[in-house]
RNA sequence: GCGGAUGUGGCGGAAUUGGUAGACGCGCCAGAUUUAGGUUCUGGUGUCUUACGGCGUGGAGGUUCGAGUCCUCUCAUCCGCACCA
């Protein structure tokens, strides 16, 4: 029998969808529009089996809607602009540029050898000059509107690269390549003022908008948001020394209910206040210092141990009139509300460990329990403690003490109470206060967008005029990528920098800020769907094909991008390029690749390729030396557990490659990559080719469905509707794991049939609809298949199979018994029966009586068509 | 530290959403076919027990006729934390 010849088998049929431009979008104006899309990929050099995981499950997706009749926009392009292709200039030498489009065209023909229904003819790439122009474009249209605004923001510093580092690039306070502690600097940078829309970007996560997203990431986005209602207060300052001008220190608080325990008032390191006394007194600047050289990241700044130190300072109480102590502390953010605070040690953690630390008070102010007022008094700690004797900081909800007015209420009334009373004060207000900070546009490296703006002495910052765009990246030689610093911003692009005002016609210099990649990547779904030359997008075009009806891509984007990507179509909106607000109709966040790690003796990482597996044990490739088998990970360059798309589709091809990355998890959890695994896939294809290569031309003969079948073949013909029906339920569910179980199962059942007489027609069908269903999974053996059966035309356009009701009803059910909720016995009893017949017949089953023999029965549950349980003693 | 998720046989997972725990695949075991096989096919496979049966969904409690599923506490792992993409 011949075996699938599956490398032949695939660059023929990859040749005839080209040939026929079956994936080309806008074909039929009479079909129903579907836009599915995977986030693209960055060009980091070759695809990886994570990018083959992604792209199958759209293109299981686009096949399926396609072959349900709905015109589909499936496309592909790079995320083009980014750090590590100046890192690797910097490192291999060449210019950023040649790395990344030699990386496309590498990954370009890696992407086309998996099969994928994608339209190419709308591929572009983000540092493509045509793209990014009309990114400028809506970068001084922004402006021009007032979502864009310059000012100053904190990064981190590396003093010795003289560059500005990613997070990333600060291990443990210090620069990844120099060593040198990290600064936090201040610089003027671009702004997008996201924090206007805050309030409709979280109201469209709960209005239905975004019904189609995973509720987990609408929770995340909900909590980086951080909406709070609180109070935006002034606490009078007194001190010899104080800034000119600065007569009390504004503080934002989400319990002003507890502003009566307040013990002392905090200011970030970044404060104006921190600052001017770290410029009189060394040790001050000394504190700074240290912790600026923790970096920008929240992460970091929150984990470290809380410290403090104290300035010559104190703020009175507008209740008390108390003299509070102003602590600098490294755990206050500048970002966050006014960066400053007054804290309640008694009833917030991290002011409790600071308090501790510095001996300050800690005064309860709210009684968790009823009865337990009584036990507090002033400076006490006894509201705090916990069963196992520690105490913390009490953050719950309870009834005020030593509070004055407030002794009595309940917290939540306390808290208006407080706001009321400041107001009345005149010392401050309430407010709404969101955790979301406005999105810093701009970068101080080459690779990225340049920002289309001219710094002008005269005229400050001055927009390029639309008749000069694109503004493009200078040439510059590859030596400049060695040279530490942003070459933007160096005597190499003098040329490039050096300018006259557009406004003033004097000299100027361009900004040589580009933009964040994130920039580029929140609206290349909009181009896809129209790509005029002279503005971003055709809004007529565009909107036939926005929102994306199905986004897929990476958990790890639910934050940023994908806020980013609301804000930028909000603005677009604003600026009439679209009707829509929200990009993405439905989410769906698939799992990443793992893989199991290996170490030689010496304890180096070696590749899957060169370990020989036998069962739980694993040996070299080469001489047999023992190696051990590390945890299963996420795959990485470093740690070598990486396997080769390109290797798999040789061996196996590409359809058992995208079958398998399918099949055995679901495809939102993590999914461990094995030989076995694959070898399996591959098996199956082999399995549903020989099975339909005894059906051989049954689809051109085309007999007609007999009235009466026999038991067997209307047996044959409920499995073929009931896995129609599962399958397509389970596609449109992302269930792919379960659509590919119902396969094997029903390949199982196609075991041993026949293909004669009256069997000709029922093995005609299922054959069919065995290719058919396989055909998203594995499209080049469905077209073989399909030929095979004499299909008419090409299997990618067939119309997708449709269960017949009828077919999918069972006459017999087995119902399980159960005696005291433990399976005795079952019985088999038609759907429909009786719940007092489905009773007696339960109770007259012979293993069910035997239980029951020496009880008595209390009560009978019966749940149709599930299970009955005696519930006897 | 904060926010989000995950945890079921030797392994990946399934369980009609409170109703037979372990579908399907991998691995393993046995048998058959083959000149040979790390091929293909058939059967078996949670665990303890000779059996009757007991026990089993990270751990500890709870609700219920009935819990993998709901509630409380807890442990472990993963993702994000704003200049990586």
């Amino acid at each position: 029998m011949a075996k699938y010849a599956f490398r032949a088998a695939e660059s023929k049929w990859q040749k005839r969808w080209d040939d026929e431009g079956c994936f080309a979008a806008d074909q039929d104006p009479s079909k129903p529009k579907y836009y599915v899309l995977e986030m693209f990929p960055y060009p980091s050099g070759k695809i990886h089996i994570g990018h083959v995981r992604n792209y199958a499950m759209g293109d299981v997706i686009a096949r399926f809607k396609r072959a349900q009749g709905f015109d589909v926009l499936h496309p592909m392009g790079w995320d083009a602009f980014g750090l590590p292709a100046e890192n690797a200039a910097r490192d291999n030498g060449g210019h950023p540029r040649d790395w990344t489009y030699g990386n496309i065209e590498v990954m370009r023909g890696q992407l086309k050898r998996m099969g994928l229904a994608i339209d190419w003819s709308r591929e572009f790439a983000t540092c493509d000059p045509e793209y990014y122009v009309h990114q400028q474009r809506m970068f001084l249209e922004f402006w021009k509107k007032g979502f864009v605004e310059r000012r100053e923001s904190l990064v981190n510093w590396d003093p010795v690269e003289m560059t500005v580092l990613a997070n990333e690039q600060v291990i443990d306070g210090k620069g990844w390549r120099s060593g040198a502690p990290v600064e936090r600097k201040s610089m003027s940078t671009w702004f997008f003022k996201i924090t206007e829309r805050a309030e409709d970007l979280l109201a469209a996560l709960d209005d239905g908008r975004l019904a189609g997203w995973p509720e987990h990431v609408k929770e995340m986005q909900r909590n980086w948001i951080g909406r709070s209602e609180g109070l935006k207060m002034a606490f009078p300052l007194k001190g010899d020394d104080l800034p000119e001008g600065i007569d009390d220190l504004p503080i934002y608080t989400t319990r002003p209910d507890t502003l009566y325990g307040a013990s002392f008032l905090g200011v970030a390191p970044d404060h104006p206040l921190a600052k001017h006394f770290a410029d009189k007194d060394p040790a001050v600047a000394d504190f700074v210092a240290e912790c600026q050289a923790l970096g920008t990241s929240e992460a970091d700044i929150e984990k470290a141990e809380k410290r403090g130190i104290a300035l010559p300072v104190t703020g009175r109480h507008p209740f008390t009139n108390e003299e509070l102590p102003v602590y600098i502390a490294n755990f206050i953010l500048m970002q966050y509300g006014t960066g400053a605070i007054f804290a309640c040690p008694a009833h917030d953690q991290r002011d409790l460990d600071f308090a501790r630390k510095y001996g300050l008070a800690v005064k309860p102010v709210i009684a968790p329990r009823e009865g337990h007022e009584t036990d507090l008094k002033a400076g006490d700690f006894k509201s705090c403690d916990t069963d196992d004797g520690r105490t913390v900081a009490y953050t719950g909800p309870g009834t005020m003490v030593h509070s004055g007015p407030f002794d009595g209420m309940p917290t939540d009334e306390a808290l208006p109470a407080a706001i009321a009373k400041i107001e009345e004060l005149g010392q401050g207000a309430g407010t709404t206060n969101y955790r979301l900070r406005d999105w810093g546009l701009t970068r101080q490296r080459y690779w990225g967008c340049p920002v289309p703006v001219v710094l002008c002495e005269q005229c400050g910052a001055v927009p390029v005029p639309e008749d000069q765009l694109p503004v493009q990246l200078p040439d510059i030689g590859p030596e400049e990528f060695k040279t530490p610093g942003n070459p933007l911003d160096r005597a190499c692009a003098d040329e490039w920098r050096n300018c006259t005002c557009p406004q003033c016609g004097g000299p100027a210099v361009r900004d040589t800020d580009t933009m964040d990649t994130f920039v580029d990547s929140s609206w290349y779904f909009a181009r896809f769907a129209s790509q005029p030359d002279d503005k971003p997008v055709d809004t007529a075009q565009a909107d036939a094909w926005l929102p994306v009806q199905q986004y897929i891509g990476g958990i790890e984007h639910a934050i940023l991008h994908l806020l980013y990507a609301r804000y930028f179509m909000r603005n677009m909106k604003e600026c009439g390029y679209t009707d829509v607000d929200e990009p993405f109709t439905n989410l769906f966040t698939q799992g990443m690749v793992t893989h199991a790690t290996f170490k030689d003796a010496e304890g180096n990482w070696l590749f899957p390729e060169q370990v020989e597996l036998k069962g739980n044990t694993a040996t070299a490739i080469d001489g047999n030396a023992p190696v051990s088998i590390g945890a299963i990970e996420k795959m990485s360059k470093s740690k070598k557990n990486v396997v080769s798309p390109e290797k798999i589709a040789d061996a196996y091809g590409a359809d058992a490659a995208r079958f398998f990355m399918l099949s055995d998890s679901p495809p939102e959890r993590d999914v461990e990559w094995t030989e076995s695994g694959v070898e399996g896939a591959w098996r199956f294809a082999n399995r549903v080719y020989e099975a339909v290569a005894k059906g051989e031309g049954l689809l051109a003969a085309s007999a007609p469905m007999p009235d009466n079948l026999s038991e067997d073949l209307l047996a044959l013909r409920k499995a073929t509707h009931k896995t129609i029906d599962g399958v397509t339920g389970d596609i449109e569910n992302f269930r792919f794991n379960k659509a590919i179980a119902r396969l094997y199962e029903f390949l199982g059942a196609l075991k041993g049939v026949k293909t004669e007489g009256d069997a000709a027609p029922v093995a005609a069908e299922a054959f069919r609809t065995l290719t058919q269903l396989t055909a998203p999974f594995m499209p080049h053996l469905a077209e073989e298949c399909w030929e095979l059966l004499g299909g008419e035309g090409l299997c990618c356009n067939a119309a997708w199979p449709k269960a017949d009701e009828a077919l999918l009803e069972d006459d017999v059910i087995t119902m399980p018994i159960q005696v005291n909720g433990k399976r005795r016995g079952e019985i088999k009893v038609a759907p429909d029966l009786p719940k007092d017949e489905v009773e007696a017949a339960a109770l007259a089953d012979a293993d069910v009586a035997r239980f029951l023999a020496d009880k008595t029965i209390r009560k009978v549950i019966v749940v149709p068509g599930r299970i009955v349980n005696v519930v006897a003693g």
